[in-house]
RNA sequence: GCUGAGGUAGCCUAGCCCGGUAAGGCGCCAGCCUUGAAAGCUGGUGGCGAUCUCGCCGCGGGAGUUCGAAUCUCCCCCUCAGCGCCA
């Protein structure tokens, strides 16, 4: 949610902002706002001059009686009042439930360096790493490789749980907790707190942190229940400290997130080939950090680096993409992509994404920064990125790592968390 | 799930039975004092709005009674303790 002062005193430098979105709904929704905010402010005065009213009248009442005084005139021109005042309070309840209504669509303002451009297309790369593997030969797409080596289950668990779930078995499902482990060691190297967050979220937080498309569109909900599974440990993280002040001696506070991640992704891509690239729940290290407003994008920048020294010690071919306005989402003032090398797929495809969220969740958490416990009207800055997200990783070392007779080597970082294993190969269903 | 106790400003607590401007402590800030600091003393310390020496709001949330609600009534949420169930 962006400041109610900026709406107020530089509509010109939000407008601006807005309109770099290439969205001309946001402009109108900004528009919509200003006026309902000025209305508000015109329902609040009346109300205020009502229970002004009142409060007058109620002391004099009291003050009457004290004095023994017979007060029944005041009291007729009370009786009359909560008539007049009831009208007003509800005026005014509305139009500020309704102006924040419409605040809350406003999406985040952007970074100035967001490259300007209509979707993914255009997206700017900014950095590049390694040699990527130049034509697919025999390779296998990760799917088959999986199923030939008897390490996923695929018909099965559609069969369970439908399209976009997966059994993994046997050696992959280290390779999952090596990669989990290779990703928390060194964030915790580097100054990150591990945390396994609750793996649901009420909807009050879950609306602080993400935008309502998003919520319809991407999250499982429990029935019966005020309860939503978590799209990424992001939004438990930064619903932490909802509602709370946070030290500003304290800050930056670097968190490491271990969570599954559900997402149903209705209206997306939906689940577009066989494998564990694109799926409904999948298990992702995530870095997450309360900041300071001025160190905010030199911390957008550490995550960032953070991500990619993992993939170089993967030693998989990446890309960074700045994200263009077209692109770069609701809640993020500033987005980098890292896209790793699929050679089967001779393409660049996302693994990592890494935002600067600026003041927008915060503000809509409620939470704000202090010094020495106490309150300061400063809201602290939000910024997250995925350290590894497992499946997205097994995929594309799967496709990299596979070796002509079948078997996949294991990366080198991984293998001390692997028992030392140079390679994984076919998987039975006895005692591994 | 049952029973009980609670939710008051950044934190801790009083007020609630018996309705009339939310008291006190801690922490923090400023001033005095001091070579400096601590202690001590004095003042300040939330949100919103405005016509900016003013007003309104604020006691978990909502509704009601009343001229007037932290206080009375009803509904809901959450926390803690004990019991039950349980990996």
């Amino acid at each position: 949610m962006i400041d109610v002062e900026l709406l107020r005193n530089r509509p010109e430098k939000v407008e601006e902002n807005l309109a770099r979105r290439r969205n001309p709904e946001y402009l109108r929704l900004f528009a919509e706002a200003r006026a309902k905010d000025a209305e508000w402010r015109a329902a609040l005065l009346e109300a205020d001059h009502f229970r002004r009213r009142r409060n007058e009248l109620s002391r004099e009442i009291a003050a009457a009686r004290r004095e023994a005084k017979s007060p029944t005139a005041l009291e007729e021109e009370a009786r009359g009042l909560p008539e007049g005042l009831r009208a007003a309070e509800q005026r005014e309840h509305e139009l500020h439930a309704s102006r924040d209504a419409v605040l809350r669509r406003i999406p985040n303002l952007l970074d100035d360096a967001v490259p300007y451009g209509k979707d993914d297309s255009e997206n700017v790369v900014v950095a590049t790493w390694g040699e990527p593997i130049r034509g697919a030969g025999e390779r296998k797409a990760h799917g088959d490789v999986l199923e030939a080596l008897g390490l996923a289950e695929f018909d099965r668990a559609r069969r369970a749980s439908g399209a976009g779930f997966y059994y993994l078995e046997g050696d992959v499902v280290l390779l999952d907790l090596a990669l989990q482990r290779f990703a928390l060691d060194f964030l915790r190297g580097r100054g990150f707190t591990p945390v396994e967050p609750p793996f649901l979220l009420r909807r009050e937080p879950y609306e602080g942190v993400t935008d309502l498309a998003d919520f319809e569109n991407v999250m499982y909900k429990i029935e019966g229940e005020d309860l939503y599974l978590i799209a990424t440990s992001e939004h438990p993280l930064a619903a932490l400290y909802l509602g709370e002040i946070l030290e500003e001696e304290r800050l930056p506070i670097r968190l490491a997130g271990l969570s599954y991640s559900f997402r149903r992704e209705i209206g997306g891509h939906g689940v577009d080939q066989k494998g564990i690239f694109r799926v409904h729940q999948f298990f992702k290290i995530e870095q997450f950090i309360f900041a300071r407003p001025e160190d905010s994008p030199r911390l957008h920048e550490e995550l960032r680096a953070n991500a990619e020294e993992l993939f170089r010690r993967l030693k998989v071919p990446y890309r960074v993409v700045n994200v263009c306005t077209g692109d770069v989402g609701t809640v993020a003032a500033k987005k980098y992509d890292i896209e790793a090398w699929f050679p089967r797929q001779q393409a660049y495809r996302e693994v990592v994404s890494c935002s600067n969220c600026t003041d927008y969740q915060s503000r809509r958490l409620g939470i704000r920064m202090g010094k020495a416990g106490r309150p300061g009207k400063v809201v602290p800055h939000t910024l997250n990125s995925t350290a590894i997200a497992t499946s997205r990783a097994i995929a594309v070392i799967l496709e990299q790592y596979q070796r002509p007779d079948g078997s996949v080597e294991v990366p080198e970082v991984l293998r001390p968390y692997m028992d030392g294993r140079e390679a994984i190969a076919v998987a039975s269903k006895g005692p591994s």
